[in-house]
DNA sequence: TTGTAGGCGTTATCAT
DNA sequence: ATGATAACGCCTACAA
């Protein structure tokens, strides 16, 4: 029927401000439209001359391939999802950095969403309509409850970034939290501190990131057959925060506990702990030595420049992107899931004397 | 003809682990998919027995509107993107965040494309495949040069966040630059300090936001007539990382100036120098004061805390969000381009002694 | 108030 | 090596 005729097609005219499509392409270099996506997407088995044609109309019309449209038929979106609590978090901002970086080398998009450190907000990454934009999605949990677990059973590819190993059928891409929260103990330790105060411990609501760090300081203290003290042990009540390690070396100082070494689960716990001891009159390191974990920037430039442990975040951003990238192509993925962990090692800085 | 009727269709069953489609609620609710269409949006006039079972149809299938074939349909992705230089300078982090809380408001999502402070970057935001998967742009360029203004004349709704003012013609939502810088300038001049050095001043390749700072840091050396001192002047080459702020003040320290204020026109920039001035023995406030811009969350826990001036984040990212879902909806939008400046204040912390 | 018939732009199938 | 045609799932006209 002459309907079918769309209406810029019969004007002859490639349309004005009108955008040009495969049809328009197809009619400017004389050939069909499936010879136009065949070029388009590389298809090699195509005469050099005819391909010559197809790419002269391409960029004669300014012709882009509409996504949407080859989403609908092909099933993906060429998007992948990353949900972490939040930005503003220099650990998940300079994750989400790396992850871009990784996504772009494998020429996906990725929709980042906020899950705000609540059970509510991860689950609404898992379901919802968002679910239908994402080809897979990296997950970084840190509320979801055990319990929760099977919700993580999916459709469609989930590698999980944080440390909650809620189950062996599922891709876990992180890295070594009891090694290097020992590592970082055992730095202390090796210095003649054994007053280690430790901020971020796992409490009822305990995350598995705090279990397993938690795990790490207490193996240093085990191997040397070393008493934990209980109030050298802080837990945060909302997060971990810079405000968060501020209150908590204040609870541990005000308990009369005088510790000559801190462990801290994150750097931003370390900062606000290094703040709070400076504050009041102690001096880091040498009343105080202070380890970090993360090496996000931030722990470059406080004064002093804080030691802190390297978890090997853009390989964990890497394998984390290439992994899912594969489950959802199906090409060259592992059989098993996969637990990746990523090379772990301490930077000494200025927060602790130097070792002999 | 019978070939229309599809596989899963004729099976008679709901398909197993297959995804259900307005085809398969409407069979099962026993209405056309046009109503199923009209219940998912909620077209008024429906009989609430109708909607009803078709209500239950969508519950007891598990049906969620598939996105991309909407999006194929109605020319709208229902995302804008969102285009900064990078996540891991807390600036962009918590303005991202903020964008984000603000774009799940307006019921979008969002894309974050990471520019690297590179022109090309910032082109690539603009042109390419990614154009097509946005409705709009939110857009924060920093390298771009006058002569590319014509590129943002998009056929899409582009608001720009950063401060180059390119074009009367495109809105922008931003910041009190001039006025922010002076009230930095001022507060030091108002405790008796002189020799106020400045970090991040503009250069040859001068970004729209360097020249406004310094303009406002000219501004109040001018209304007191007081001469600048060059030695004092401090530009970065690559960024206002807290390296660079490091590096411009022992130049600056170098050159025998001695300064006993710093404004720096980011917080980065001010804790690098004041990491350098504490490093090089000399006291901060009592020797010399400082003050960042921006007020990001790091500016809260240095030793001593930052004076900082607060942009007014919050809203610009709000304002910003709902400026650009009224231009894509077309309703509501003022006639005229918008130029929005946030309301902008000076937090002072211990990096400046009090005022009396 | 509800149903029917395209078509959005692409890719897959099958034929040549 | 290339072409014709049918979906992908939804929404907008128009019809009833």
């Amino acid at each position: 029927m002459a309907t079918l005729v769309r209406a810029r097609g019969v004007a002859g005219t490639s349309g004005g401000g009108d955008v040009a499509t495969m049809v328009d392409v197809a009619r400017l270099a004389g050939v069909s439209v499936k010879t136009v996506s065949n070029v388009v997407n590389g298809y090699p088995h195509i005469r050099a001359t005819t391909r010559d044609r197809v790419l002269g109309a391409i960029s004669e019309l300014g012709y882009e391939v509409n996504i949407t449209a080859r989403s609908l038929r092909s099933g993906r979106t060429g998007m992948i999802g990353l949900a972490v609590p939040e930005l503003a978090q220099s650990y998940f901002a300079e994750l989400a950095d790396e992850v871009l970086a990784a996504a772009r080398v494998q020429g996906v998009e990725v929709l980042i969403s906020p899950t705000g450190y609540t059970r509510e907000g991860e689950l609404a990454a898992l379901a919802g309509p968002r679910r239908r934009l994402i080809d897979g999605l990296l997950f970084s949990p840190v509320a979801m409850e055990a319990a929760d677990a099977s919700l993580l059973e999916l459709d469609f590819p989930v590698v999980l970034l944080g440390e909650q190993i809620f189950s062996p059928a599922i891709d876990h891409v992180t890295m070594r939290n009891v090694e290097g929260a020992r590592a970082a103990t055992e730095l202390l330790l090796d210095l003649g501190r054994r007053r280690i105060a430790v901020l971020g411990a796992p409490h009822e609501n305990a995350r598995g990131t705090s279990i397993l760090r938690f795990e790490g300081y207490r193996q240093a203290f085990e191997a040397r057959h070393l008493d934990l003290d209980p109030r050298l042990v802080a837990w945060t009540d909302h997060g971990w925060h810079r405000v968060n390690g501020a209150q908590a070396i204040a609870a541990v100082l005000d308990s009369g506990a005088e510790p000559d070494g801190v462990v801290a689960f994150n750097d931003a716990l370390a900062i606000g702990a290094m703040h709070e001891l400076q504050v009041r009159g102690l001096r880091v390191p040498e009343d105080v030595a202070v380890v970090g974990f993360d090496d996000t920037d931030d722990a470059r430039y406080t004064l002093p420049s804080l030691t802190t442990v390297d978890p090997g975040r853009p390989e964990i951003a890497r394998v984390a992107v290439d992994l899912l990238c594969k489950r959802i192509g199906g090409e060259g993925a592992p059989a098993e899931p996969v637990l990746h962990l990523a090379q772990m090692r301490v930077v000494e800085r200025g927060s602790t004397p130097h070792r002999r």
